[in-house]
DNA sequence: ATTAGCACTCGTTCTTATAGAGTGCTAACA
DNA sequence: TGTTAGCACTCTATAAGAACGAGTGCTAAT
C-alpha cells in the first residue's frame, strides 16, 4: 500500500503543474516533462493505481486527473520543499514593519494586506485576543449627568471603551474615589479576571469608602464584562474571486457568505493549534470550504501565543510559497511585537 | 413630448411589474393586466413611442421591454407612492431603538443590519463625522518610559486613541501639567479646531509652564491629528449577489471590489445632500453600480446633519418600499440621537 | 516490466432544427 | 382618427446531431 518512488514522482509532477495550470493532467502530457522518462502508457499504469488509492481523481471517465484532497495531503505532508524566498518577497514582507507604527492592531492589519497582496489569495488575521491582557488603567469620564464612559487601556496599549448609564443618585465624587481605588488594586491583572478579583477582594475595600457603592460597582463590573473577542481583520477579500475554481455564482455566494459572517470565521481560525497548520478542502468542515485550503500560523508576544495569521486560498494553491510566507511572516511579527511591547 | 396619461399608466405598469419579476414584459401580458383596458396592438404602438422618447428599451429586436434609466427615474420623480409600512416593518425598525443602547456607532451599525434584512438589499451607513465633535476630554496613558497613548473623548461619547512615543527627555510631571492646561482650554472644541486652537492661543501659555514643551507640544498635535474620516458600517453585503441581475461572476467581482474598497464607497456617498437621494445606475458615475441604484438618507443630531444611511440594490428595486423605510429610519435614529446626547 | 497501438469515452464546439414569445406593420373597423 | 385583429418576421432558448480532440483502458509485442 505504500507508493514506489515512480508514483510519488508522478503524484508530484500532477500536483505542481496543476497548481499551476488548473487543467487536469493526461498522461501523455506528463510523459513529455523532463523529470519523466517513462512512456504514458506506463504513466497510465501508475495513474491507475494512484486513482486505485485515492490520490488522484477524474473529472470524468476520459479526463486527465486532477489530485484529490488525499493527494494535496500526501502532498503536503511528505512532497514539500520549503521554496526559497526571492528578494522582492522578502522586501515586501520587511515593509511592513519598516514604518514605525506602535499600535498592535495596525501592525496585524498591515501584515494582513500585505500578505493578501503577495500572494493574490484571501488572508485573515486573528488579532490579539484582548482578555488575556493586562490592565493599565480605568477611566471614567462623564459626559452628562447619567451618562459616562468607561475606558480601559492595557498594557499592549489596546483601548476598550463602553458607554454606561448610572442612577442619578450616585455622588460624582464617589465614582472618583472609586476609580482610583479600582485602578490601585487592578493594575497588573489580566482583564479576564478583573471581576472575579473585584468581587473577592476589593468590594470589602470599597464598602468602607464609598456610600451607593452596590449600583455603581455593579454598573461598572458590567461594564468591564466586555465581550473581547479576538478582532478579525481580512485582506484581498475579493481576490479568491478571481481564481478559476470560482467561476460559478453559487461557489462565489457561499463563500462570501461566510466570510461576510465573522463567526464561522472566528470558528474556523481558532481551534488552531500553534504553529503552521494546513486544512484542506473538507478537512475544514465547513461546506464553503469544499474547494478552499487554509493555511494558518500564529504569532506569539514572547512565551504568549497572541493570534492567528491565516491565508485562504483554493485547495490548488501554492502551499510551498504560502507556508513559507506565513513562517517568515509570523516570526517577524512575534520578534517585534515581542521588542515592542515586552521588555519595557 | 408630454406623456399622455396613457403612456404614463404603460409605463407604470412596466416598471412595477419588472421590479417585480425581473423580466422583460410583452405587450400581449400587459393587456392582460386590470388596469389596462385596451389591446395589445394599441399597447405595441405606445410603447415603440415610449421606446423612441428613451423610457423603455427592449433586450433584443424581439424581445419584451424593460425600463430604461430614464424610465426608472421618470418612475421615481412622478409615479412613486410613498409605501404604506405593515405592521411586521414597523415593528423590525422600532426594535433597533428597543434595547438600550448607548454607543452612537452601535445604533448606526444594528440600524445597517436591520435594514438590510428587511429589504434583502445591501446598506451602508456612513457613521457620525467625528471631526465635527467637540472634545470632552483629553488623556494621556503612559504605557512605558518612552510610549504613551493619547485617548480623546468627544461629547458624543466617542473615543479615538493613537499610540506615540516621545523623547525621554521629557518629565512625567510635564505631560501632566500639558493635559491639564490642554483639558481646561479645549473643552468643548471641535476636533477640527483643535490643533488651530493650541498654536494660537496655547501655545504661549504652555510655553511659560514647561520646559520641554516643544518637541512634546509638537508630538501631541501630531497624534491629534487623527484621520477622522466618517466609517463606513454595511450590513448584508452579500445580498445584492442574490439578485438576479448578478448572475454573472464579471459583475460581482467587480461590485464586490468596489464595496471592499472603502474608499470608493465612502466617495458615493459623501457627496449627498440632506434628505433622501436617488441615484440610478450610472447616475453614480462609477463602472461596478451600473445596474446598481443607491438611495440614501441623512440622519441628524438637532439641526446638524450627522450621517448617511443608504440601501445598495439593483437599478431594479422597490423604490417605494426602499424610500419609506429610510425615511422612517433615519427620522427615528435622528429623533434617538437628538434625544440621547443633545439636552443634557 | 515496459511500451506501442487501438478502440472507446466523454467534453467541447459548431451546426441545424424547432418552438415560442414578442414585435412592427397593414388593413379593417367604430 | 384612434383602436384593433391579423400576419409575417425576428430573435432567443433549447435540443439534437456531427466532428474533433484529449485522454483512457486494455491487449499484445518487446
Amino acid at each position: 500500500m505504500l507508493l514506489t518512488d515512480r508514483q510519488v514522482l508522478i503524484l508530484q509532477v500532477i500536483v505542481d503543474d496543476f497548481i499551476r495550470s488548473a487543467q487536469p493532467i493526461g498522461s501523455r502530457s506528463l510523459s513529455k516533462k523532463e523529470e519523466i522518462n517513462f512512456s504514458s502508457a506506463t504513466i497510465r499504469n501508475e495513474m491507475a493505481d494512484l486513482e486505485d488509492m485515492g490520490f488522484i481523481e477524474k473529472t470524468h471517465t476520459s479526463s486527465g486527473r486532477i489530485p484529490s484532497e488525499k493527494g494535496y495531503r500526501f502532498y503536503v505532508d511528505h512532497l514539500l520543499l520549503p521554496e526559497k524566498l526571492n528578494h522582492t518577497d522578502m522586501a515586501a514582507i520587511k515593509s511592513i514593519f519598516a514604518e514605525r507604527i506602535y499600535e498592535l492592531e495596525k501592525i496585524v492589519q498591515k501584515s494582513a494586506k500585505i500578505l493578501s497582496e503577495m500572494t493574490n489569495y484571501t488572508s485573515i488575521v486573528l488579532g490579539p485576543a484582548v482578555k488575556d491582557n493586562r490592565l493599565r488603567k480605568l477611566q471614567i469620564v462623564p459626559l452628562n449627568k447619567d451618562t459616562a464612559i468607561a475606558i480601559i487601556v492595557t498594557d499592549t496599549g489596546h483601548v476598550e471603551n463602553r458607554m454606561f448609564h448610572f442612577p442619578t443618585s450616585v455622588d460624582p465624587s464617589d465614582v472618583e474615589k472609586m476609580v482610583n481605588i479600582l485602578n490601585e488594586r487592578l493594575a497588573g491583572v489580566p482583564l479576564t479576571n478583573l471581576n472575579s478579583k473585584i468581587y473577592k477582594e476589593i468590594a470589602v475595600l470599597l464598602r468602607h469608602h464609598i456610600s451607593s457603592y452596590d449600583t455603581l460597582l455593579n454598573t461598572i463590573t458590567d461594564t468591564l464584562n466586555m465581550p473581547a473577542n479576538e478582532k478579525v481583520f481580512f485582506g484581498g477579500k475579493t481576490n479568491i474571486l478571481s481564481q478559476p475554481e470560482f467561476n460559478d455564482v453559487e461557489k462565489i455566494r457561499s463563500l462570501m457568505n461566510m466570510i461576510e459572517q465573522e463567526d464561522g470565521i472566528y470558528q474556523l481560525l481558532r481551534k488552531n493549534q500553534a504553529g503552521i497548520n494546513i486544512k484542506i478542502g473538507t478537512e475544514n468542515d465547513n461546506s464553503a470550504m469544499e474547494n478552499c485550503s487554509l493555511i494558518t500560523a500564529s504569532y506569539s508576544m514572547g512565551q504568549e501565543k497572541l493570534g492567528t495569521i491565516a491565508i485562504l486560498g483554493p485547495t490548488r494553491m501554492e502551499y510551498s510559497r504560502v507556508i513559507s510566507l506565513l513562517q517568515l511572516i509570523s516570526t517577524d511579527l512575534s520578534k517585534v511585537l515581542t521588542e515592542l511591547y515586552q521588555n519595557k
